[in-house]
DNA sequence: TCTGGGGTCCTAGGACCC
DNA sequence: TCTGGGGTCCTAGGACCC
């Protein structure tokens, strides 16, 4: 889709059509999304929205309402299955297809592309560009170059005529900091490290990143999709992601542990249900935390049995972040971030109960977080929440 | 008033085991 | 009398994507 967030929070006030409009942002945010208009100015997705603000401040700034994107997103992903059962999804707003098997039913890829296009605009009233090449980073370069509302194709013998020229940095899986590294050894375009046999590649930047570059510079990267993708809806769909986390950037730098355990309480509180939402438990708790100076570490404890319980990642956080503070020694420092993942997720089965530790006695937490699950169900997130969140929720 | 939040994958060192 | 080779797991960091 072309800039998604905000061509659908604009779509049925037709008086912001021409307007600067740009989704998220706002304190300590980054712009998600910024329709054509906003772009005029500069603003681009990822730019923190301060720096939005200065570039076009009469820009119209809203916050996402995902009520509004994800019913939109979920009916274009059907129309595109409708064509071919080969999708691979891979965001709210993208998605690749492998239409190999329609050609026959449905004519070439270029009539595909513009009938799908048609349809997403008739339907959902919002354009989206289409790249069409014989592997994924091919076709992802093509669309981007397709935008806004376009389509593209680069064919297997056109690509090196004309992908070669371009910016080593312009590839689909290259980095800002891949592309540092390779443009300070003299290799600038995508024929640069071309040039360069696979061996001495694989030297230079490591074995896995050197063939990884060299089947992207030939256009010879991945062909196969991995239909339903990711977990962009949740659950459900294709095989079940191996972690779930949650993030908070604070509204100001924190310095005082018992305002950073709270907060790691209501980010353990979500993240362990939504674990048990997905039938999943996981065994290694992960701990982020970023700095006042932007600096980020993470810490991780994998414990002997895996876990949905709220209390227990909690507590495993908490103790994470305690060792990590008291290793700071005196310097004190304020936290900015702070995030708890919960990683190696296994499915559970119905009847599963946590194996207990020997000697050790249930302390009934398992059967509390099911409790509070059926409450929050029936009345909402903030229904029923750990008593020191009250008064303090942005969220339960 | 700089710099979100959700993920995946790879690397590399050390512990531990046979 | 001087230390191999292979494997897995855990932890931390980093790159990349949307």
């Amino acid at each position: 889709m072309d800039a998604f967030y905000a061509s659908v929070m604009i779509r049925d006030r037709p008086e912001l059509h021409d307007a600067p409009v740009v989704v998220g942002g706002g304190h300590r945010g980054v712009v998600l999304s910024a329709n054509y208009p906003a772009r005029r100015f500069g603003i681009r997705s990822g730019m923190p929205g301060t720096q939005a603000q200065r570039l076009c401040p009469h820009a119209i700034t809203m916050a996402p309402d995902f009520g509004l994107l994800t019913p939109v997103s979920r009916s274009i992903m059907d129309t595109f299955r409708s064509v071919t059962p080969v999708v691979e999804v891979t965001s709210l707003d993208e998605a690749f297809l492998d239409v190999r098997g329609a050609r026959r039913l449905l004519g070439s890829p270029t009539v595909i592309a513009e009938r799908l296009r048609s349809r997403v605009r008739a339907e959902h009233g919002i354009t989206c560009s289409v790249g069409i090449a014989a592997s994924v980073s091919v076709a992802k370069l093509a669309s981007r170059q397709a935008k806004p509302d376009g389509v593209r194709v680069i064919a297997p013998d056109r690509f090196v005529a004309e992908v070669h020229p371009l910016d080593i940095g312009d590839l689909h899986g290259v980095g800002e900091a891949t592309r540092r590294r390779l443009h300070r050894i003299g290799l600038v375009t995508v024929g640069d490290v071309a040039a360069i046999p696979v061996e001495q590649l694989r030297r230079m930047v490591g074995n896995h990143l050197g063939s990884h570059l060299h089947a992207l510079v030939w256009g010879a990267d991945r062909t196969q999709l991995r239909p339903g993708g990711a977990g962009v809806f949740g659950f459900g769909e294709g095989e079940p992601e191996s972690s779930m986390g949650s993030q908070h950037t604070l509204a100001v730098d924190v310095g005082d542990r018992h305002v950073l355990h709270r907060e790691l309480l209501s980010l353990a509180t979500r993240v362990a249900g939504r674990a048990r939402a997905a039938h999943r438990r996981g065994r290694t708790v992960a701990l982020t935390v970023r700095f006042s100076d932007f600096v980020t570490v993470n810490r991780s404890r994998t414990l002997t049995e895996p876990t949905d319980v709220s209390l227990e990642v909690h507590a495993t956080a908490v103790d994470l972040l305690d060792q990590l503070l008291d290793g700071l020694g005196p310097r004190a420092r304020r936290v900015r971030l702070v995030g708890v993942r919960l990683e190696g997720l296994q499915r559970t089965h119905d009847g599963d109960t946590r194996q207990l530790a020997f000697g050790e006695r249930d302390p009934g937490w398992p059967d509390a977080d099911r409790a509070v699950d059926r409450a929050v169900g029936r009345f909402g997130s903030t229904a029923v929440r750990p008593a020191s969140l009250i008064g303090h929720g942005r969220r339960a």
